[in-house]
DNA sequence: AGCACGCCGACT
DNA sequence: GTCGGCGTGCTC
């Protein structure tokens, strides 16, 4: 079909599935032509349905016979940059996910509407067609005609009878495309104050009563701030109420007004402005140094290797500023965990109303709203967690990832993404500065920098020159030798009475993972498991019952055992519960905050529970893993983490870079302040190197260890890695179709890739389903990565089992020149090797 | 993924 | 004949 005047979109429609994964041309409508764009979000006839989908380009000419044309563009602004419609791509393609996957990823939920169904009669409806149907027909027609219409939902409870009236052409289905809209109404109504006229002001502030102190108080607030201000922002600065700003409202002297404004999750706060802090040497340098390629405009990897307490936070806020002198904007990605108020604060506090934050936290319509801040050039600065990656600036100079070593930064649900690549791959389109930030950084990162990839800028010392606390590992063998039998070392003991005494805190450290408490019995010695995943119950103790953490399975406790009917059944492991009841009765009266899945899961209680230890409202926090990122207690003197090796020995080959990352965390966590501090590790395993080095606070020695092993087995970054997981209802089924799956990849995948496998993943069957796990590890070869894609591509569609479900995933991509990273590593110039 | 079409066996 | 179940193939 070839006609000049003709202007055909490419669109990816929302039907995320392999085979429907590329563009379809549409004719654009002549009123549609000037709204539309790319990144623009359409309604379009697909099949026979109606769907939304993303423009991603145009063109004049079509191979397709009959186009069908495009019914409507949904937004006046393109929820998509251009430059995310590219990356959509790259990502559908890394991540071997469907682009519709990867676009939708990138904008809010409120974009993603539903679809409603309806059965109207037919608009051209004659007496003749009425005729040829049959009573029952006539009798649910005549039902639809005097209602009008009826759902989708209640024509799929009579799916023939339905069909027949379409078939005649009696009825028809309408499809509507339901926005979110509810989710989308950003105003709201908010009273601001003013008063200008100082003259008028300071003549009321004489003609008051010398008894009206709030009112005066107002008064003089606005002779010191001429500026408008929100009613909520100035009560809360004033700590006065509604009715002395009326009554001066009343008296002629202010002026107030309801607007409408955005909500805004940070109202009634307000921030304290902060200054630059200055800098050390140290950090001066840091500074300069990310300031030069931001300077430069040009692409530029970055890690900042600080040690915790280095003052990494105050150095991005003046990198930021650079940026933002330079008119360019700003992302900073954050872990979740400390997406905190005090880090908001911090940020809010130097930028102001230039930051939008985004956190999981904000209902779809808090997030839309800070989003489209972001989308329209409101603000420059974003941070938030993964997702933010995404934020639709158009001017990026800079992006920031503090914390770059942490597993969020990973998309467990498709598309399967690292912000950290998505990171790399935006600062390249935008010639912006990449900065990774961390104390201890990914084993691949690390890498990248000694090798020079990434440019390498360390922080070594404290702000305030503080020590770091000394570490004392405690073999946990030789303590069961000398008949302790507790969780707690005498060592642990000895401290935490001592910290007591001086009136500090202590944290208290327990890895859950692996550590939750499971139900045996012990007179045959077996456990309690759950009847659809094969994964021991987990007990809880505040309503008696076992629960699976992975499908949700629940039951009460039992009293005998099921398979062998003794009563001698009892909860082992040592979960935070555990912990706290024995922390209780070796030391009566110690008041313990315990933070895990039990006490969190109410919305805010985080917060709370935190900022009641910070208060001192107890001696001890004990908790999960949450508790050992970033946050910074003053009178916490003693940490104590009581085993170091649970995660140790999962089989995961991030296993020794995980407990060494965690115990440096941990580690960071006493003694910030005056108080010098003190940790305490105990482990089965005191010889493991991570658990050694990151108790002497040997960082380089253990990043050179654990990249001589990595290079030994060949991981990454010495290798790709791609996981396949498959999943079936019956065992011998799967096994059946493991085999023909690694058989067709050998057969297929080019020679030099490594299989792994089938084996059964850490978690062999879940929710009925049992699984089976691949693994490949190919060369960061462009060729070989392509190939392989192509091959697992194919393996899609080699079975015909609606049951066998596969899923794919990338571990650790990088984006950066596949070819570059395998030129280096042919010519064995591995500095890091070569010394150690 | 949906949705329609079409083939085939069961029933008025 | 008509009804309803299920496999197959397409969507610009």
């Amino acid at each position: 079909m070839v006609n000049k005047e003709m202007r055909v979109a490419e669109v990816i429609v929302d039907v995320p599935t392999h085979d429907t994964d590329r563009p379809f041309d549409y004719l654009i409508p002549a009123e549609l032509q000037e709204e539309i764009h790319i990144g623009s979000r359409v309604q379009v006839p697909f099949g026979h349905r109606k769907v939304i989908g993303y423009c991603i380009g145009f063109k004049t000419t079509s191979s397709s016979i009959r186009l069908k044309s495009i019914y409507d563009v949904m937004d006046l602004v393109p929820p998509l940059t251009p430059e995310l419609v590219e990356l959509g791509k790259v990502m559908a393609d890394e991540y071997l996910c469907p682009t519709i996957t990867a676009l939708q990823s990138m904008v809010p939920a409120v974009f993603k509407g539903s679809y409603q169904k309806v059965i109207h009669p037919s608009s051209e409806m004659s007496e003749n067609i009425f005729s040829l149907l049959n009573p029952a027909e006539q009798q649910l027609f005549k039902i639809l005609a005097a209602r009008g219409e009826y759902t989708w939902e209640e024509a799929c409870k009579i799916p023939n009878m339905t069909r027949r009236l379409l078939r005649k052409l009696v009825a028809e289905k309408r499809i509507f495309v339901t926005e979110r809209i509810e989710d989308r109404i950003t105003k709201q109504k908010v009273t601001w104050v003013w008063g200008k006229d100082i003259h008028k002001l300071k003549a009321a502030l004489s003609s008051l009563s010398a008894r009206a102190i709030r009112q005066k108080e107002v008064l003089q607030y606005f002779i010191d701030h001429p500026d408008e201000i929100e009613l909520p922002k100035l009560l809360a600065r004033l700590q006065t109420t509604r009715s002395t700003v009326k009554k001066l409202v009343e008296q002629g002297w202010l002026y107030w007004e309801e607007r409408e404004q955005y909500r805004d999750p940070y109202k009634n706060r307000q921030f304290e402005q902060t200054t630059p802090l200055p800098l050390t040497p140290e950090q001066q340098q840091a500074l300069a140094g990310i300031s030069k390629p931001i300077i430069e405009e040009k692409f530029h990897t970055i890690l900042l290797h600080g040690v915790t307490g280095s003052g990494k936070t105050e150095v991005y806020l003046q990198t930021i500023e650079e940026v933002l002198r330079q008119g360019r904007e700003a992302i900073v990605l954050v872990p979740e965990i400390s997406l905190t108020p005090q880090m908001v604060q911090r940020f809010k506090g130097r930028f102001g109303e230039r930051v939008a934050v985004l956190h999981s936290r904000l209902s779809n319509g808090e997030r839309y709203d800070e989003w489209r801040k972001i989308r329209r050039g409101e603000v420059q600065v974003a941070i938030g967690a993964r997702s933010a990656i995404f934020a639709p600036f158009q001017h990026i100079g800079l992006i920031i990832i503090d914390e770059e070593h942490e597993t969020s930064y990973k998309q467990e649900e498709n598309p399967k993404y690292h912000a950290r690549d998505i990171a790399l791959w935006r600062a390249q389109a935008h010639h912006a500065t990449l900065v990774l930030g961390s104390a201890t950084p990914a084993v691949e990162s690390y890498y990248h920098a000694r090798t020079g990839e990434y440019e390498w800028i360390q922080l070594k010392e404290r702000v305030h020159g503080r020590p770091f606390p000394q570490v004392q590992v405690v073999d946990m063998r030789e303590e069961l030798r000398l008949g302790n039998r507790s969780m707690f070392s005498g060592a642990l003991t000895g401290s935490l009475i001592e910290c007591m005494k001086r009136g500090e805190q202590a944290v208290l450290f327990l890895n859950r993972r692996g550590f939750a408490t499971f139900v045996m019995c012990r007179e045959c010695g077996e456990t309690i498991t759950c009847p659809h995943c094969d994964i021991s119950l987990t007990y809880h103790q505040t309503n008696q019952t076992v629960r699976c953490h992975y499908c949700g399975y629940a039951e009460g406790l039992p009293q005998i055992c099921p398979h062998c009917q003794s009563k001698h059944i009892r909860h082992f492991g040592t979960g935070t519960q555990r912990v706290e009841a024995e922390l209780k009765r070796q030391f009566p009266g110690i008041q313990v905050i315990r933070m895990d899945v039990d006490t969190t899961s109410r919305k805010g209680a985080h917060e709370k529970l935190l900022s009641q230890f910070r208060e001192g409202k107890a001696q001890v926090l004990l908790g999960t893993q949450m508790i050992a990122k970033g946050l910074d207690f003053p009178k916490v003197t003693l940490v104590g983490v009581i085993a170091a090796d649970t995660m140790l020995h999962l089989p995961d080959f991030r296993a020794a870079e995980r407990t060494f990352q965690l115990l440096m965390q941990v580690g960071g966590r006493a003694g910030r302040h005056e108080q010098p501090g003190k940790v305490v590790i105990q482990t089965y395993s005191p010889e493991h190197y991570s658990i050694r080095l990151a108790a002497s606070y040997q960082t380089e020695t253990f990043y050179h260890q654990e990249c001589l092993i990595r290079k030994r087995h060949s991981y990454p970054p010495f290798c790709r890695l791609f996981t396949i997981l498959l999943s079936y209802p019956d065992r011998l089924g799967l096994m059946k179709y493991g085999q023909e799956i690694v058989q067709f990849i050998r057969n297929h995948a080019p020679t030099n890739c490594q299989l792994l496998g089938p084996v059964p993943p850490t978690i062999p069957r879940l929710k009925d389903r049992y699984r089976l796990q691949v693994l490949i590890k190919f060369q960061a070869d462009p060729i070989v990565t392509a190939r392989l894609k192509q091959t697992l591509h194919k393996l899609r569609n080699l079975f015909d089992d609606k049951e066998l479900r596969i899923s794919m995933s990338r571990e650790m991509v990088d984006l950066i020149s596949d070819r570059k990273v395998l030129m280096r590593e042919q010519s064995e110039e591995i500095e890091i090797l070569s010394k150690h």
